[in-house]
DNA sequence: CCGGGAATGAGAACGTGTTCTCATTGGCGC
DNA sequence: GCGCCAATGAGAACACGTTCTCATTCCCGG
């Protein structure tokens, strides 16, 4: 974690081993009792390890549960990449992936309840966390739209959309509106932004 | 609070009197320091009630923190009645709701954090306060745009933007993004989505 | 191999949201 | 007036995120 931090050795290993199973801790004890159910003392249990191990690692509960989301945002991308959007038009891929996103989310509530509710209530220290995971948002919805690099514009269009996209979850989360509100409410967001 | 609930009388009032005292108490706690300076034991002191009486009133800190947001949502509303907005355009006269709207929120940074991280954070049972919340701000949108019943796209539109509205918050009290990118992000929105 | 020092384990301790208990109060029907 | 009883006050108790302490482990440079 230093300066002269080994990228290899037996010590680098251990650690992102350890952190490995940290994570994997969480999304599984996210997946099955969401946010509440992710205890910082039941994580460190399953993960074998301390709980202030659990804290050296990760500064905070939303710290941990943004790295998590932000794996699972990553996985959208690699998936994306194997499998592109399909569809004539921008406006189609657009929808295209916003629905596969969304369906894949509202696959597993609980896991995403916590990730939302952790981007939601996010405070300062955990800024960058947010931006990465928003960036990464709107990059694949950038990529949806046509190769090569996006307007300014094709920019401000996929900002846009992940806003609607966060909110809508949270709506959703919430229990204000359900699953298909939210695919619904990207698809006409798309299709207004993209003639 | 039962089937037979006096509107008027003694014991009526002095609750509403008790509600008004635990609502303001929170209003004052948040705007100096947000979320984390609300805490429920200096509420109860604040207003001079126990701690048990705040939680028979609220049933949890999120709770209390949209029925005050609320207040502040309605508040809005009834300044804009009074001063509606401004502009030739639909586009002009929402983008210039929302500009007072997040003027107002910036300006008081603490309380809208606080606010903004109980929306972020709801769990169901709080859905109909935040729904309430949500409802009031579109409402707000689509009174800006033109006088009379708003059609349905005028309506998504609306949905479209106090999603963004939301999102925007998210991103500025989570440190993301500065006050400005607020405004920015809402005033992109509004003139991208009325024609 | 060995010593130093960082990382970890184990668990106590603290703060704050939430719940619970129990005694007291005060409004309402009689 | 009077008694009933829901509402309230006062505060203990509990749960979980977070911090802290201290002993132990184990990697790395010599």
């Amino acid at each position: 974690m230093s300066a002269s931090d080994p990228v290899d050795g037996a010590l680098a290993r251990s650690q992102a081993a350890r952190r490995r199973r940290v994570i994997d801790a969480t999304l599984e004890l996210a997946a099955g009792g969401g946010f509440d159910g992710v205890q910082m003392r039941d994580v460190a249990a399953e993960a074998g390890v301390a709980l202030g191990t659990v804290y050296r690692y990760f500064e905070s509960k939303e710290r941990l549960l943004l790295e998590a989301n932000l794996e699972q945002v990553e996985a959208l991308r690699v998936l994306l990449a194997d499998r592109p959007p399909t569809g004539d038009t921008a406006a189609d891929r657009v929808v295209d992936v916003l629905r596969r996103a969304s369906r894949t989310q509202t696959r597993r509530p609980e896991a995403t309840a916590a990730m939302v509710r952790a981007l939601g209530s996010a405070r300062p220290e955990e800024s960058d966390a947010v931006a990465r995971v928003s960036d990464a948002m709107t990059g694949i919805i950038t990529r949806a739209m046509h190769d090569g690099e996006p307007s300014e514009r094709d920019r401000a269009v996929a900002r846009v959309l992940s806003q609607v996209w966060l909110s809508s979850l949270v709506g959703w989360v919430g229990g204000v509106d359900g699953a298909d509100v939210v695919a619904d409410d990207l698809e006409r967001a798309a299709r207004m932004l993209i003639s």
